[in-house]
Formats: C-alpha cells, sequence, structure tokens
DNA sequence: GTCAATAGTCAACGAAGTTGCCTATATTGT
DNA sequence: ACAATATAGGCAACTTCGTTGACTATTGAC
C-alpha cells in the first residue's frame, strides 16, 4: 500500500540518523550563541566564529582563513571585514609580503575567546552531568567514527 | 599570555562538541544525498526534503507541511511548487475548504520515498557495521539525551 | 624586465529562508 | 442574514551566507 510507504516513511524521517545529528548539532550551536550573548557578545554571529576558529598567534592571512574554514577568500574577506567593524580583530598589510594582510585579535578579541572557552566548557560540562563523563567521551568517539567516512 | 589563548581556542575549536555535531551532521547528509543522486534522484534538493517528510496519508494542507517542518507557510509553499514541478507530488484544492491546497506523492513521489527508505537503511547499515549495532543504539540514544535540552 | 602566480576585493548571482501585506474563503456572533 | 474575524495561500522585498568570474596590486622566477 502506498499509505503504509508513507507511513513508514514519515517515521523514518522522524528516527533517522541524520536528522538526529541535525536536531543536536542545531541545539548545541543555539545553546553555545545563546549563552555567549548572555555573557555579553550578542554582536557576534554563528557564521563569524570561524575567523576566530581560524587564527594563529603572530597573525593570519585572509586566503589561510578561508582554507582553514573551508571557504572561499572572498566569503572570508567580508568575514573579517564584519568583525573586524565589530572590534575583535585588526588587520594590517603583512609586512613582509604587501600583497597579503594580516589579521590579529584586538584585546575585545582575545576576552571573546576567553568566554567562549569558558562558554564551551560551561556547556561540555553540562553534557557531562547529563551523559556521564564516560558518555560523552564514547559521544566523541562515535561521533568521530561518523565523520571518518 | 595571549597566545597561550590562542593556541588553547583554536585546538577547542577543532575537537568542539558542537563541531563535531556538525560535521557529522554534514557528512551524513552529504552521504545521503549522494546516494539519493546514484539512485536515480538527482534533481531533489536537501532542503525539499521536508515536503516529502510532512506528508500523511490522504493529502496534506501546505500549512501543516510548514508546520511540520518549522518554517513559514511562504517558504513551504516555494518548496511544493518547486517538488511538484519536478513530478514528485500533486497539489488540488481541498474540496472540503476551498481555502486550502493539498499535496499527495504521485506516483514517482512514492517511488522517491521507497528509494529513500532503502537509502537510509542502506546508510544505517553502513554504521552499525562501524559502530556496532549497539553502539548505533547508544549514538542515538546519546544524541536524543542531547538534544532534549 | 617580462611573465606567471598569489592575495585580496568588487560585482553579480544563487540558495534558503524571513517578514509584511494582500486576496479568497470560512466561521462565528448577533 | 450579515458584519467581523480568522485562516490558507501567494506576492514582493529583504536578509544571510555563500558562490563564481573578473579585476588590481604585488611578488618571484627566468
Amino acid at each position: 500500500m502506498d499509505d503504509d510507504v508513507l507511513r513508514a516513511f514519515t517515521e523514518l524521517a522522524r528516527t533517522d540518523l541524520g536528522r538526529l545529528l541535525a536536531e543536536a548539532s542545531a541545539s548545541v550551536n543555539a545553546e553555545l550563541m545563546r549563552r555567549l550573548a548572555a555573557g555579553g557578545y550578542e554582536d557576534v554571529r554563528p557564521s563569524q566564529i570561524p575567523v576566530f576558529a581560524g587564527l594563529t598567534p603572530g597573525g593570519t592571512r585572509i586566503s589561510s582563513l578561508a582554507q582553514t574554514a573551508g571557504m572561499s577568500r572572498q566569503a572570508m574577506s567580508m568575514l573579517v571585514r564584519e568583525v573586524e567593524r565589530l572590534g575583535y580583530i585588526s588587520t594590517s598589510p603583512d609586512p613582509s609580503d604587501h600583497r597579503g594582510t594580516l589579521v590579529r585579535l584586538t584585546e575585545r578579541g582575545v576576552a571573546f575567546c576567553r568566554e567562549a572557552m569558558a562558554v564551551s566548557s560551561g556547556l561540555t560540562d553540562d553534557f557531562a552531568g547529563r551523559l556521564g563523563g564516560a558518555g560523552l567521551d564514547e559521544l566523541r568517539a562515535q561521533l568521530r567514527r561518523v565523520i571518518g567516512a
């Protein structure tokens, strides 16, 4: 019966591993951003996090940030300008190669990274409480196995 | 030292639960769409899946699909037109309420749902092989615990 | 010193979704 | 019976996040 196919499909769509992963990801990410906002960083958007994540000590090229984030230089360039306008990073021409632009954290940027780490730790602790410490480690290991396809 | 904060932050960004979940979700979803495309359904895009997922036997309102998918009626209305143009669903005015539009699977739509279930089963089997059957069940349970925040 | 490669940016576009407003139909209260 | 209200759907404009293509400036190789 077609109806049976449809019912089975609907049921599948609800319990699917892909959907569970997507929901869990969205949920964790939303909670992370909510806590960052509560900590005084309401102006940072999720898409801007990769800018911070790609920074390295001593200053980092926009191209390098783009590659780390897996996106085009153009997109990263725009993100960098946004985050700079928010006051978290500063840019300056690379003295050793005037084609390049070096991106560095400002003091506010350092404070943001500290807060982000604290928030992430808090969230991790919450999950450890809910899943058990061993359960959380096991979850991480299984996710890595899922990714390593 | 600021550099230490940055290094710790970078490390965190790589091993973060949120990032693991996002990567796993993207990976599983991409693989699902890849297999659907390989099975002859190259024209269905990820954003259109919720149209199918919300359908119920006997025909379903666009508003109902929108609510199930958690999006606006306007967005779902557009998705419905796209998927209809691809030939997977048909629409007709609701005879019992002429404001409404009932959405139903076509034969091609039923075939798609069958294939999607087969693909999903295959994928689930693959993961069961990689994580162990009990490991997969445990992963699902933990993801549900993560979602139930 | 010319010539190819690289870093960054501008402009146009695309996918996926939102909000505000509009029409058509239904329902409800008096 | 009819005015008021609610609901279903659709149009238009906009936002977010990303892409590709074409361009300039600088650099390095020969």
